[in-house]
DNA sequence: CTAATTT
């Protein structure tokens, strides 16, 4: 609707004069830092739609492919662009619950996937967009307005490859589908407190091991689910173990189940079996070059030694406090070991990984979304899809790798900093090298993407801590990466 | 022991 939705990324504008939102929030009052919601596990999710506080975002630009099963039909038909949730025939309950989540206006994804999604008969959608922008919502609107309140058998199904992301997916749609009479919602992840009890819910979000299990104890009845979603899509096919699980689920589900799959990646080497697991689809594409979000500053630091990694962190933990933070590790072992030594030094951290119980996993996440963990350890099971929106920087403490941890894994890298500059927000990206190994890895994964990285210059500490100071301010005012550009640039 | 993914 406002100028503001189409605002180009191009980098080095002017600072903006118009529309300048942010002149509202005293620059002193972090007004949308940790808001304190009702911190019940739901109502506390920020969601993936464009945020509240009367800030309008904009959304980065981008172009996306699309194209659809039926190849007669024009891409640009203004009948496959939403502009706005009101012209979807959606429900009033479910209009109203998009409202009482803030969001206004579709953002990019969203205006051109609920179209397809939405059409009768449903058709199977393989779609991608940058982190961010509102995937979640478009398929869980889409889900919602599939639900047949007076069926009691679970009629959708979305996995996620980790607990945490079913959980915050789940969250998600209970709370847009808050104004629905009757509409029951349950995560089928392990639970050792409900053993052996069905699942007797509408909508089901659970990860692929349990609810293969679930399917097979008919502990899940499948007969009445009409949509499969398989959130971060490329990750899930892709890893043996989960890829065979999710094929597994979906030969038990019911043949015509629209089969929706959602990633900000999506591999070459995935691509091909994607388009069987979800044939005929209609797909949103982009090149791999407009994968990298314009607001997320990306920076790396080139440390002498393996051995000064630890002692150069804690140099940054004063800013990783200012807001949120994730430092990125490769393993369990060192996420724990990382953990023991800043704790014992007297700082505040929570460390996650899988190698915790469901219970403390939980406890653990919520924390950090509620702000009352404010620094946290964790290995690649959160580098995927949490949307935790006061997260200002990312720390890539090792850089990602494959699993011969050699070579470099551009995607996870993508998704890693990724959870920061949720919905047009700014962040800092900082990635850790320490040898000529890692330092070739890290220039793999920008070449990859065709982004640019910028060293911090170890010899000028205060500028460093100023450019980075600017960034997290400018991010908890709410600032859109178009607002901050000249900022950010001037840093480097 | 890469990490993640049912019991």
């Amino acid at each position: 609707m406002s100028s503001a939705e189409k605002t180009p990324v191009a980098v080095e504008t002017p600072v903006e004069t118009p529309a300048d939102t942010s002149a509202e929030t005293p620059a002193e009052t972090p007004a949308q830092e940790t808001p304190a919601e009702d911190s019940l596990e739901n109502a506390q999710v920020d969601g993936s739609g464009p945020p509240g506080n009367g800030s309008v975002l904009a959304d980065t630009a981008f172009n996306v492919e699309v194209q659809l099963a039926d190849l007669q039909a024009d891409p640009n038909n203004p009948l496959f662009s939403a502009k706005s949730f009101e012209e979807l025939q959606l429900s009033e309950e479910l209009l109203k619950g998009i409202k009482h989540m803030n969001f206004r206006s579709p953002s990019k994804v969203q205006e051109k996937a609920l179209p397809l999604l939405l059409m009768n008969p449903p058709t199977n959608m393989i779609a991608q967009s940058q982190s961010g922008t509102g995937k979640t919502a478009a398929f869980s609107l889409n889900i919602l307005s599939r639900i047949d309140l007076s069926n009691p058998e679970p009629q959708a199904l979305a996995l996620a490859p980790s607990r945490e992301l079913a959980r915050q997916i789940l969250g998600v749609i209970t709370h847009m589908g808050q104004f629905m009479e009757g509409l029951k919602t349950m995560a089928a992840i392990p639970d050792s407190s409900r053993r052996g009890q069905q699942f007797n819910a509408h909508i089901l979000v659970g990860t692929p091991g349990t609810v293969q299990d679930m399917l097979r104890r008919r502990l899940i009845n499948p007969r009445s689910i009409k949509i499969l979603v398989l959130d971060e899509a490329d990750n899930m096919l892709d890893q043996q173990g989960m890829g065979e699980q999710c094929s597994r689920v979906k030969t038990l589900l019911n043949k015509d189940v629209q089969t929706v799959l959602f990633s900000a990646t999506f591999p070459p080497n995935v691509i091909a079996y994607a388009k069987r697991f979800a044939p005929a689809s209609n797909t949103l594409t982009l090149a791999h070059e407009e994968l990298t979000i314009e607001g997320i500053k990306q920076l790396y630091i080139d440390i002498d030694k393996d051995n000064d990694k630890y002692a150069t962190l804690l140099k940054f933990y004063g800013l990783m406090t200012q807001a949120s933070s994730i430092i990125f590790v490769r393993t369990r072992r060192t996420a724990e070991e990382l953990e023991k030594r800043m704790v014992a030094e007297g700082h505040k951290v929570a460390q996650l990984s899988g190698a915790l119980e469901g219970g403390e996993r939980d406890r653990i996440i919520d924390q950090f979304r509620s702000g009352e963990a404010k620094v946290l350890i964790t290995t690649n099971v959160l580098a995927r899809g949490i949307d935790v929106q006061s997260v200002t920087m990312v720390i890539n403490y090792d850089v990602p790798t494959m699993a011969d941890g050699i070579e470099p894994d551009p995607e996870t890298y993508l998704h890693r900093i990724g959870r920061t500059g949720r919905f047009g927000r700014v962040g800092v990206a900082l990635t850790f090298v320490h040898d000529k190994r890692s330092w070739e890895q890290l220039y793999k994964i920008a070449n990859y993407f065709k982004t640019q990285l910028y060293p911090i210059d170890t010899n000028d500490w205060d500028a460093v801590e100023d450019m980075i100071q600017k960034i997290i301010k400018s991010s908890r005012a709410g600032k859109t990466t178009a607002e901050m550009t000249t900022d950010i640039t001037s840093g480097s």
